[in-house]
DNA sequence: AACCGCATGTGAATCTATTCACAAATGCTA
DNA sequence: TAGCATTTGTGAATAGATTCACATGCGGTT
């Protein structure tokens, strides 16, 4: 990695609408397009052009001017710059509804996001054999984070528990957590915290719905 | 409703705090406060005061000065506001892993939406007995969803099938969806579209470890 | 009933993100 | 190799969101 050394911040959407062209170009890749334009890939995600272009040259230049952008090239790009081609050890805890569903999810080992680990508290689910994994017992946590060199942990455990949880997880040296307990959880400057908040989004529709005129678009 | 008619665009994030906003006062009022200022709340989800108050103010002036807002009475209006307390009936397309998951999440129907039906076109399923909820049969989804007066529909079927499904629920005359395919839906304008997308989130903490230098902040 | 301290509500200022608009490059054709 | 049709890459302009800063008003105190 060439050290840009200078703190050209990148925005949180920027991030989010490179996960969006990655998403496009892995159809357009299927489809067999070998370029794609800025305006094409705008059309496939409902945002403009120049959003695209702008999007893009924060990280370089990677079209040719009269043609687009090559698809499979571009893809890879995109991957290097979110990280994703390094493969990460994710750890999940709590195995319960939501955490079960997560580990049935073969869509984020093919993403680089492997599940290495489950732990949950439950004597009962212990030991016991969750679509190829066994859960760990939660008092090893610490530990098998490390051994296991595990860098990103997903938290699925009552929203009363959660930030003890993460407390330990912190102690662990993990730095990049995705919550799905609805609580703000407190984490040192530098781990990243994202959480998942499906009843704000359920809420957002609920306001939408009962607001038809001062809303705006969508998602 | 007073018509304000006055289109005074409230912006997403704006909404979006309005339910982090509400999730605070239901702890504070749990934990029986009278009054809260705008710095308490900024500071339990990590905002402004300025922010919380600008806010608030597009809606109306709910507190006192030199006081701060009324714990109990700030909650009733913002429920109000995000609509919550009217009640909403959902259903949910897709009972698999996180399909079911969901049925069995009972936050949500403390929150106003009540889960009415459930669908899948699996036979195996159709007609077994979920959390309390019959699967119903896909192909009578637009004539079920309307005779159950169903206002918001939650999808959570494959990515390949995902369109067809939503297809069919704005056909059923549904404006409010929450997708959880990853897939960039197509709605008509008058339709509210919402997407969950962890992989999103998973992506945006592979990015934030690649880069630790120039990334802003959390969530 | 005058005063004081505190916290709201809100225009104005600032900061950030998006869109515009066009010069510069490229591929293709003749 | 000249000309044309495209489409990029990017400063500049615009739009939008956040923060500042302070006048205003309320509750409590003396
Ligand atoms: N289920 C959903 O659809 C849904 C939706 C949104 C948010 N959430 C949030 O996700 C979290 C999990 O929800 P759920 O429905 O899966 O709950 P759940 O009760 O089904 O699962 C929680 C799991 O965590 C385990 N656990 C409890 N305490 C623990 C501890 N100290 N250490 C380790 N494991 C522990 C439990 O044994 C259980 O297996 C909650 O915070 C919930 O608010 C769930
Ligand atoms: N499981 C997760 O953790 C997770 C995470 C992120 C996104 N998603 C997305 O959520 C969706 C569902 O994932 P999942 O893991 O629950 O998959 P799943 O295969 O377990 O469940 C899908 C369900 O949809 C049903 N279904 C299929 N076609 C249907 C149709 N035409 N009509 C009605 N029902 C139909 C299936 O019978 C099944 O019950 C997928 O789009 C997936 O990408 C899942």
């Amino acid at each position: 990695m060439i050290s840009e050394s200078k703190k050209k911040k990148i925005s949180e959407s920027t991030i989010r609408r490179l996960s969006l062209y990655y998403r496009v170009l892995s159809i357009l890749e299927k489809e067999n397009y070998e370029t794609v334009s800025s305006k094409e890939l705008a059309k496939r995600e409902k945002l403009t052009p120049a959003q695209v272009r702008k999007d893009l040259s924060f990280f370089g230049s990677f079209g040719t001017r009269g043609l687009g952008y090559p698809v499979s090239e571009l893809k890879k790009q995109i991957a290097e710059i979110l990280g994703l081609n390094r493969g990460w050890n994710v750890a999940l805890i709590g195995v319960g509804n939501i955490g079960s569903a997560l580990v049935g999810y073969k869509e984020f080992q093919r993403q680089g996001f492997n599940i290495k680990l489950i732990f949950d508290n439950d004597q009962r689910k212990i030991g016991s054999n969750h679509k190829g994994i066994i859960v760990s017992d939660i008092r090893n946590l610490e530990s098998d984070l490390k051994e296991n060199n595990i860098q990103i942990v997903v938290v699925a455990v009552p929203a009363t528990v959660a930030q003890y949880i993460v407390d330990d997880v912190v102690k662990a040296g993990i730095k990049g957590i995705l919550n799905f307990a609805s609580v703000n959880l407190k984490v040192p400057d530098d781990v990243f915290l994202r959480n998942e908040n499906m009843s704000m989004e359920l809420e957002y529709l609920s306001f939408a719905l009962s607001n038809l005129k001062d809303v705006k678009g969508e998602s």
